[in-house]
DNA sequence: GAGTAGATCCTCT
DNA sequence: GAGGATCTACTCA
């Protein structure tokens, strides 16, 4: 299994990128604990011109500071009061792009993750969303800013690759404030695959 | 399966 | 002081 490199991150095109990333595997070996899982659901935020995007216009704060730094590190935030949330930042310095990690298919560490999340049973459930993903990985807004070359926290190609038929697109999720660039197709998915979130009907 | 409410707190206005 | 890139549990059907 190969860690990505800077060049996979830094492409101009991030949603080519965030397609790409479907199949990869996000490792955590946080606190000597290894927990892996394969992406299966990915949202691309295309900045400043998204208005879904914490970048949009151009916005540049203390909080998504990291957003304009080179591809290759993660941005982290805390959402809803709860939930951290764990991106890839993409592009080259002062383009603010990123891909939001939304959902993975659990591969090692289970039992960690259970017991990190306090549920009972292996499910779907278990890295299905942002908000338990995190979790499952001990991801928190401590991380944000971490390079992805890092030995913690990293993604990886273990050559595993979805066909191009199994991969869906949709709106993305929860982002009706952004009007019109709520519709826009930049939530891609594996067809069919139970640890995916949002309701049934969006995955097809 | 569909719809709704509540939790909970950091960040920006 | 308002609101959010969410999740769960609950209701109703």
């Amino acid at each position: 299994m190969k860690k990505l490199t800077n060049r996979f991150y830094q492409r101009n095109d991030v949603l080519q990128v965030a397609r790409e990333l479907l199949g990869m595997v996000l490792v955590s070996e946080k606190e000597g604990k290894l927990t892996s899982g394969r992406i299966v659901e990915v949202e691309a935020y295309n900045g400043i011109t998204d208005k879904a995007s914490h970048a949009w216009g151009g916005r540049r704060t203390a909080r998504n500071e990291v957003m304009y730094a080179e591809g290759g590190v993660c941005y982290v935030y805390l959402c809803y009061g709860i939930h951290h949330l764990f991106n890839v930042v993409t592009n080259t310095k002062e383009i603010p792009h990123a891909v939001l990690i939304r959902a993975l298919e659990p591969l090692k560490g289970i039992p960690i993750m259970l017991q990190r999340t306090g549920k009972q049973k292996a499910d779907h459930t278990l890295t299905r969303g942002p908000g338990n993903l995190s979790k499952a990985l001990g991801i928190y807004i401590a991380d944000s800013g971490r390079s992805l070359a890092d030995t913690e926290l990293y993604l990886a190609d273990d050559e595993f690759r979805y066909h191009t038929d199994t991969i869906g697109s949709s709106p993305r999720i929860g982002v009706d404030y952004a009007g019109e660039d709520a519709w826009l197709p930049y939530r891609f998915f594996v067809k069919n695959n139970p640890c995916v979130s949002g309701a049934a009907r969006y995955n097809r």
